[in-house]
RNA sequence: AGCGAGGUAGGGUAGACUGGAGUGCCCGCCGGGCUCAUAACCCGGAGAUCGGUGGUUCAAAUCCACCUCUCGCUACCA
């Protein structure tokens, strides 16, 4: 049985969820319940980043300890994910035991490699944050947050020799090339390695909030190296072989691209593992030509937009609404537009009218297959399996929209007899597969479909017409049109 | 500044690698059809000098050069 290992960022908590989180968890919810049902053995990994000097400090302020606050931060993540109906088969927390165990025994064999050396960092320090600013992220020489003067100051540290992968990295690049998707992200990345490698600073003598560094324990474990172990944690390493790894796709925004295409292989490399098989790069979210952000006050919350709409609204939106890797623009306006069109109109409307034609049926439902050959079940597979589910959205719409001009040519409210039987046998074979198409992306429309069909759940390998030997009774509207 | 990606009807996109009638899709707009259905569904139409200039070619959205505009990334903020 093939498997397929997916995951999400682990979230740092700084912040609430916001919409371009959603995203990132709904895409690998999409790809596993995709995988399972074509029956692929399935592992899905989200979870959140705890430790660091912000969080540390946000304890402080709110007089709690630290892990106080990770846990009640963490629990409405999970909460958040609960609600938008995410399928995650685990979820991991940086501060659990199992991933301390895990990122202790990893830097161990890193350093048993020799790609860990003492030396000393220099940076640009804002004494109010407390922090080091990368040169990069200077606003006129002074701090991006708050606006005061920065200053040299040297710190003690453990460094990665990340210098020594340049090659293997990009040997990497040039056997994998769908390693980097989609593709166009590649080229940037590549280019800067070919520009050469820093060794990486990987552990900090003043935050105190993090995995001590065993081979010298006033230090602890900078926390993206802390962190990007999560996707080996999880798998029970290295108490036990990881299952899943190496990885199929992880899912990254592309803000993090680098740790994840550049620092993370690198640190596969040097512990004895391969690097992930893909690294799926998706676009943001922005609001009305405007980067959503707190300060601006158009930062979209997940979980109102469920509570207004529905998972299924939301999650259907949220894949169709960029194509694969690029910027979208999100606005309660489009997702409403969608929702009401899209759902309600076309594909909530198909089911209504074909369970009302049905329901008044008597005979039996038997007839040739006609509208099968709209469905291209193929193309949508291709798409899905490039991860482009934008594109599989298209293609099961073009389906939905072929099922409702077939009603609309075959005109069964006119019918008799066998050729009544034929159309709905027809209409009724189509929503079945429908339901089975867009099961990943909208699981309770599915079930809902299902439910009055009064079939269970499909697989994949059923989406061919075949005999009905089921009584249809219909139900509410799958989608309700909201204003 | 360096590197990268783009500019295709009112908006959003596909097509570009392997040149061949501006060909497709979603939304919006206009007109028609239908009445099973959530004023839903189906059909038709208007709307584009494919960012600009020049070149290669029998033929360019597609290949080449230059120009212009937009956006992203530039590593230890996790």
């Amino acid at each position: 049985m093939p498997k397929f290992y997916v995951t999400t960022p682990i979230f740092y908590l700084n912040a609430k969820p916001h919409i371009g989180h959603a995203y990132s968890v709904t895409i690998a919810d999409v790809l596993a319940r995709w995988h399972r049902l074509k029956g692929d053995d399935t592992f899905f990994l989200t979870g959140t980043d705890e430790h660091g000097e912000k969080v540390e400090k946000k304890a402080a302020e709110l007089g709690i300890s630290p892990q106080e606050h990770v846990d009640r931060l963490s629990a409405e993540w999970k909460e958040a994910w609960k609600k938008l109906n995410i399928s995650n088969d685990d979820f991991i927390r940086t501060t659990e035991l199992r991933h301390e165990k895990a990122v202790k025994h990893f830097v161990k064999l890193m350093h048993d490699n020799g790609d860990i050396y003492e030396g000393v960092y220099e940076g640009w320090y804002c004494t109010s944050d407390e922090t080091f600013i990368p040169e990069s992220q200077l606003a006129d020489g002074k701090c991006p947050e708050c606006g005061k003067e920065v200053r040299k100051l040297k710190e003690e540290t453990y460094y990665f020799r990340l210098s020594r992968y340049q090659e293997h990295l990009l040997e990497y690049y040039k056997q994998n090339p769908n390693f980097i998707l989609p593709k166009k992200r590649a080229a940037e990345i590549i280019n800067r390695v070919n520009d050469g490698l820093k060794d990486l600073s990987m552990t900090r003598p003043s935050v105190r909030w993090g995995i001590p560094f065993q081979f010298n324990d006033k230090h602890t474990i900078y926390v993206w190296v802390d962190a990007l172990v999560n996707y080996l944690s999880a798998q029970g390493w290295p108490d036990k072989e990881p299952k899943y790894w190496p990885a199929d796709v992880q899912i990254v925004g592309k803000d993090i691209v680098w740790f994840h295409t550049v620092i993370w292989p690198a640190m596969l490399i040097s512990a004895g593992f391969k690097p992930p098989k893909s690294v799926l790069v998706t676009g943001h979210f922005i609001s009305e030509g405007k980067k959503m952000s707190k300060s601006i006050g158009n930062v979209a919350d997940p979980t109102e937009l469920v509570n207004k709409y529905s998972a299924d609204s939301l999650r259907y939106f949220l894949m169709r609404e960029l194509p694969l890797g690029d910027d979208g623009d999100f606005s309660e306006k489009l997702l409403a537009e969608r929702n009401n069109n899209e759902l309600a109109a076309d594909l909530g409307n198909l089911v209504f009218r074909v369970l009302t034609l049905s329901s008044k049926f008597e005979g039996k439902l038997e007839g040739k297959p006609a509208l099968e050959s709209s469905m291209d079940l193929k193309a949508f597979q291709e798409a899905m399996d490039r991860y482009d589910t934008y594109k599989a959205l298209e293609i099961i719409w073009r389906f939905i929209k072929a099922a409702n001009k077939y009603i609309n040519d075959t005109k069964p409210w006119e019918l008799q007899g066998s050729e009544l039987a034929n159309a709905l046998y027809n209409s009724i074979e189509a929503i079945r597969v429908i339901a089975i198409l867009i099961s990943p992306f909208m699981p309770a429309a599915a079930d809902s479909i299902n439910k009055q069909l009064g079939i269970p759940s499909g697989r994949f390998e059923d989406c061919k017409f075949s005999r009905i030997d089921y009584i249809p009774k219909k139900g509410a509207p799958l989608f309700k049109k909201i204003e």
